[in-house]
DNA sequence: CTAAAATTTCGGAAATTCCTGAAAATTCAA
DNA sequence: TTGAATTTTCAGGAATTTCCGAAATTTTAG
């Protein structure tokens, strides 16, 4: 693995961002470097290539293994255990998303539902439990999109977001055209959005 | 205000949840505190109900401010700062996903770009590079979308979400009926994503 | 089963972040 | 302008996180 510097400066800009990811610095730059080396990397390769200790770079793959972002490799005739991300970008963000989804909007989420389902819960606080309401409300929706979101493949996510904000003149149309298929819910929503 | 349980597990929650956000437990707090209360606050009644130090107070504040979460309202006759979030749970979901692209996608689209139109990129690394560059565009992408979703109200947002990925299939539709906006692309697509 | 290879765990040093009380700065009524 | 009210800044102690090297554990070839 030749470090070349715009390599070095790509790997440690990933570890300075790891940080704000909930990765650790040292869990970041092994991300970054698996990520652009095209070859799977063993343990020592890894410490060597970012001078970190053998150990520091075991409690990173253990984190990395956590966010399901690595891809184990065995090679014959060796007995290290070798580590790539996958090869796939739009993968790799999926798997992001549903992580991040998992870790920041899931306790939330039952947070929310746990206290909303308490009997006492109003207690002369309408207002702040309407504000919970709100709050679990937008959630479940966020929720249930990116579980959608998961289910189209690579191409057909791109697809959609390359449409952007088009997807909504699409609906226009498909309104005007009287097109359903799922009648119920397109047409009460969208008759809400303009109560004119 | 009075902190009942409820909202006493609410607001500690929130606090444990903005470790994860970049924000430290005591901005965490305070955003989870002003958004369920009623009326706005000032800063002694918010270091008074989370049981934290005046310039505590004032940190957790001005880095709120920095995330653009907080409105600051001036009542007659009280020289004091009174703080609320915004109104709509949907504006203020929208301020986030926006600061956090700021933050966490922007830094790294930019570095992409730098190093990609470096002329001695290349130098032997070649899968670096292709990789690198497949990042760009994937966030690129991302980034376009983000941006557009901000420019849908809440109404049209909660559509679009709660449509979620029939979206796709209202795709399917429009191609059929050689409904097209923006033909090359979208074609090209969905083509290339099912080679049958 | 044994021994070498590889990995993980653990204690503690170093660095970073968080929080407070005190002091400085700012704002505003009079 | 003065002085009280309010907010911000700052130094340093507390708490947390990061990281290393050594020791313990696990794995696997022979």
């Amino acid at each position: 693995m030749n470090i070349t510097p715009t390599i070095d400066t790509f790997v440690q800009h990933f570890g300075e961002m790891g940080s704000r990811w909930g990765l650790n610095r040292t869990a970041g730059q092994i991300c970054g470097l698996l990520f652009i080396s095209e070859n799977a990397m063993n343990a020592d390769q890894i410490g060597d290539a970012l001078g970190i200790s053998r150990s520091n770079v075991s409690g990173g793959l253990k984190e990395l293994q956590a966010w399901n972002l690595l891809r184990s490799v065995s090679i014959q005739g060796d007995r290290k255990d070798y580590f790539t991300t996958g090869d796939d970008v739009w993968e790799i963000a999926r798997t992001l998303i549903d992580e991040r989804r998992r870790r920041e909007i899931d306790p939330t989420f039952s947070m929310l539902r746990t206290a909303l389902l308490k009997e006492d819960v109003g207690e002369g606080n309408d207002y702040a439990v309407k504000r919970m309401q709100e709050m679990h409300d937008l959630l479940e929706l966020v929720m249930g999109w990116v579980n959608e979101m998961q289910t189209l493949n690579s191409q057909r996510l791109q697809t959609l977001l390359k449409l952007g904000s088009g997807v909504a003149k699409v609906l226009d149309m498909t309104d005007k055209l009287s097109l359903r298929d799922a009648p119920d819910e397109r047409s009460t929503s969208v008759t809400a959005q303009k109560p004119s």
